[in-house]
DNA sequence: ATGTACACGTGACCC
DNA sequence: TGGGTCACGTGTACA
């Protein structure tokens, strides 16, 4: 009886060993009854061959075996809080891991690299974005890209310091006439932002002479 | 009997019936002449016992060799550049992965809090210092650490603006009421630097009554 | 022919 | 005592 099915990456062939087993005894059963006078000899160098081979079989595979289960014990070292010891719990604990360190590493990378190369220069078209840091209480993250013009910093810097918010960190990058501001404010509610928005707004489209009026 | 199977990810239970059918009709037979006036039905009963026993036996330990044999399917979906796809393979590579993950998230993290904490954040004692970029042309960077104070940066940005060097890159950090900031100005000639400097010097150093009162 | 890797069934052990 | 886990030896396929 064949049952087929076949596989993606691998495709490997079953078998069932007890019928097989079953017929093999049978079979050799019935051969030794019928060759026992003629081939002693060769039938006892060959059954001993077969054990020898059998007995280097048996220690191969329990090679294998602790090869296998001796990364199992480390897994067991290096992975924390492991409950459940048995293999398939330390198997799915593990994939959990790699998972989270991976998306965790990519996170961080992207967050330093990030901020260092493409979100840091300034966006072709005006852009102004706030947004909650949800890892830290009250934090708010406003991003902004507009034309740099003289006196832009000192009208952020007004701006910020008309609201009641505190600043905890700012971040400008102006390049090919482009500004990019990122302001870390904290303190900011809810009707704050709002206020917080539009008043960058007006500080990224006030034209000039406006400004000008103001830092003199 | 020859089972060509695919799939990991639906992984079914298969025992063999053929071998089961041939032991059944073995032992029944053989029982028939033996028992067949004493216990019949026990007898019977105990053997079918005994083999739907081993047959759970085996159909659970099936099971348990699919849990595990499922998540190596997904490490070998998670994990890239897999050259042997052999278990031990898999786990001695899965090791791997896991601890330069570790390594290199908590590398990242440091390195994440290590600008935000060594580098970045505001020395306890003011300081200023000017050094030139050398990769790039007429590039200076000015950093200085100094008591935090509402205006603060709008002064610094005046200063700035009026000096007709133009500035690149600014980043400022306050927390603890004192103040870090890094200016990266570009086009300052050597008496320039000078002037740079004095100016911001006199903007760090000075005294603030908005600021003291804040404070206090 | 030789070695490597896998699934299988089974005895043993532990809650 | 039954369900869960393990190690073991074995049969088989593949290079």
């Amino acid at each position: 009886m064949v049952l087929l099915r076949q596989g993606m990456q691998h495709v490997r062939n079953y078998y069932n060993s007890e019928a097989q087993m079953i017929r093999n005894n049978f079979s050799r059963s019935t051969f030794i009854s019928q060759t026992y006078k003629s081939s002693f000899l060769k039938q006892r160098s060959k059954a001993d061959n077969k054990l020898l081979a059998a007995k280097k079989h048996s220690e191969a595979e329990k090679r294998r075996r602790m090869r296998i289960n001796g990364q199992y014990d480390t897994l067991r070292d290096i992975l924390p809080n492991l409950i459940k010891k048995d293999k398939a719990s330390i198997l799915v604990e593990t994939i959990k891991q790699v998972k989270e360190l991976k998306k965790k590493a990519l996170k961080l990378e992207e967050d330093n690299h990030g901020t260092t190369k493409e979100v840091k220069f300034p966006s072709g078209v005006d852009k102004l974005n706030l947004e909650k840091c949800n890892d830290e209480k009250g934090l708010v993250k406003a991003t902004l890209s507009c034309e740099d013009r003289p006196g832009l910093m000192s009208s952020i810097a007004r701006a910020l310091g008309s609201m009641k918010a505190k600043v905890v960190k700012v971040e400008m990058v102006t390049v090919g006439g482009r500004n990019r501001s990122v302001l870390w404010v904290q303190g900011v509610e809810n009707e704050g932002l709002g206020m917080l928005k539009s008043t960058l707004k007006v500080v990224m489209h006030k034209p000039s002479f406006k400004m000008r009026r103001f830092t003199q």
